[in-house]
DNA sequence: TTAAAACATACTAATTTAGTAGGAATTTGT
DNA sequence: ACAAATTCCTACTAAATTAGTATGTTTTAA
């Protein structure tokens, strides 16, 4: 019941790209130094950010990235989501895992954390990255 | 994001203990045995549960748990609680934890989780045990 | 052609989570 | 009185996850 730093990371790097008013793509290396994360450890999160299409890259010399949509079309579930994967409270709710309940079919629980998921996921899609800038 | 096995074997646990009909205390062998739990592992998971006020021990031989409150007293908030410590969703919230965020005083962010921490608390409290019981 | 950037993969360290081992203390039934 | 079944306690270990490094290759602008 932790986000993970990851998160916390990728959040405040797309942020800083959603507050840049420059037409040129931010380096990475210029979000770990303001944000204080190791510069390799944040371009793997950079990838996942762009698998998830988030954020887009401009290759060579003077590259970087940039969003790729409006602050205001970024979730706040899209960017944890990118974190951490399918946001699944409990393995009951993924298919593959093997589950620790036994009696998988008729679990008492399952509906609860799976309305438990919901609520979380609707929270988070009701934030886009343009609430935070506003409020500033 | 996920729930910890400590929640959810807690929480069988317990529910198990609400199911009971007799009036005589459940050893935790046999919770451990109808669960698939390694006992052991349940026995120090008991012992939190007794610390959060959730059951209550009888020692010695015939002894085992008892529910402490009534199943619709007791809320899921309590039982994740009791599994995962204080449920706060990120460091920024707990204060003697470093942060990851160097500008604590005014972070963009800490609003929001704080807000998103309510928002699990609140459905996690909307539960109790009873909910459970009578969905069967 | 050099420098600065993204991209890729494999490794390592640190932390957390899950589980075990080996008992001591308590209580009941015989 | 004593054996058995239970909770209670502490320390240890194993497994898994998370966080971070190392060592490059590829791409592109100047």
């Amino acid at each position: 019941m932790k986000i993970s730093i990851n998160a916390d990371y990728m959040l405040r790097a797309v942020f800083e790209l959603a507050q840049s008013k420059s037409d040129k793509p931010i380096p990475i290396s210029q979000i770990a130094k303001s944000q204080h994360i190791p510069s390799k450890f944040l371009e793997k999160l950079f990838r996942r950010l762009k698998q998830y299409d988030i954020v887009k890259a401009i290759k060579g010399k003077n590259g970087g990235y940039f969003l790729k949509h409006k602050p205001e079309e970024i979730t706040m579930h899209q960017i944890i989501q990118a974190a951490e994967g399918q946001v699944k409270i409990h393995n009951c709710l993924e298919r593959s895992k093997e589950t620790t309940c036994r009696n998988i079919d008729n679990c008492i629980f399952r509906e609860f954390w799976h309305k438990f998921n919901i609520h979380i996921d609707e929270f988070l899609k009701s934030y886009t990255l343009n609430d935070f800038l506003t409020s500033k």
